[in-house]
DNA sequence: TATTGTTATACTCTATAACTATA
DNA sequence: TATAGTTATAGAGTATAACAATA
């Protein structure tokens, strides 16, 4: 849960109320709880991850999935070849450029992919039950302004 | 970065301002972030967060390491074994309690542990530029108010 | 008996390099 | 040549189960 860094903060630079560090923690908070809902149906958190990516897309190229998931294209083979090999997800050809593919979700990967996502909401927001709604939506914006960032960041 | 669950709650919930996605989308921000800095000085993001979890605490025991973590005994054992092999933690019995061992970051260990955080925290910092010292301070308050939660529930 | 940790085993995950096929 | 993706290889990360040693 813990990883460190803020209090290597407070250590190092004596900021006890850093952002930053605050942030770290909170992250790992989030995707430990990820892992562990994950886990709760079978499913590592990387296939986790994939699923709900793929499923609010309908169908993606292997190519744009790399790039969201932060992966290198032959992990992502890697990946999606167990996925598929257990019936999850499929990979289909695209007609016009024959050298991609869409990787699309099974019916079975659908209904896993929904009940992993609803579980993960549910516990995140019995995390956040108790913050005010008006710092909700203050923090939402901040959040988008943080991702705005780092896409420019990014490119 | 984008893992698709903000967009699954658009999607199946209508929620498009729900505060839940918007922490996941964000934590994978913060730990691909965490990722890339970590290779940048030849790491694993496990080896990082490992790092600067002992660094902030000075010693600390296999034990209590796993709950920080979230790493099962058996897993932790090879983390550490592959950080020892590579000379950057050592491990000290306990003379009290001769089940337990002490881990510790060797002077490389160390020296690796800051440069690592040091860059993360440099780059946090320039995402969050833009955001208001208010908007920080509240943000602040709110990790403290979730992770507060989130104790409470594992316990 | 309970706790702390390791080892054995079997996966999954990941990157680098070399490759195929298509554009 | 450039792009989309796979395969080969090697190593890292992880959990379960069985184990040893200490409390």
């Amino acid at each position: 849960m813990d990883c460190g860094l803020e209090d290597a903060v407070d250590v190092v630079e004596g900021r006890p109320e850093a952002l930053a560090p605050a942030l770290v923690a909170l992250s790992h908070l989030v995707l430990h709880l990820f892992a562990d809902v994950g886990r709760g149906h079978g499913l590592t958190q990387q296939q986790a991850e994939l699923l709900c990516t793929v499923i609010v897309r309908d169908r993606v190229r292997m190519n744009e999935l790399g790039k969201l998931l932060h992966l290198e294209k032959s992990s992502l083979s890697g990946l999606v070849d167990r996925a598929e090999r257990r019936g999850l997800i499929t990979r289909t050809r695209d007609a016009k450029d024959r050298r991609a593919y869409w990787v699309e979700l099974t019916d079975e990967g659908a209904r896993l992919a929904l009940r992993t996502h609803s579980d993960v909401t549910a516990r995140l927001d019995r995390l956040i039950r108790h913050v005010s709604p008006d710092d909700q939506a203050r923090l939402v914006g901040v959040v988008d302004r943080i991702r705005t960032a780092e896409s420019a960041a990014t490119e």
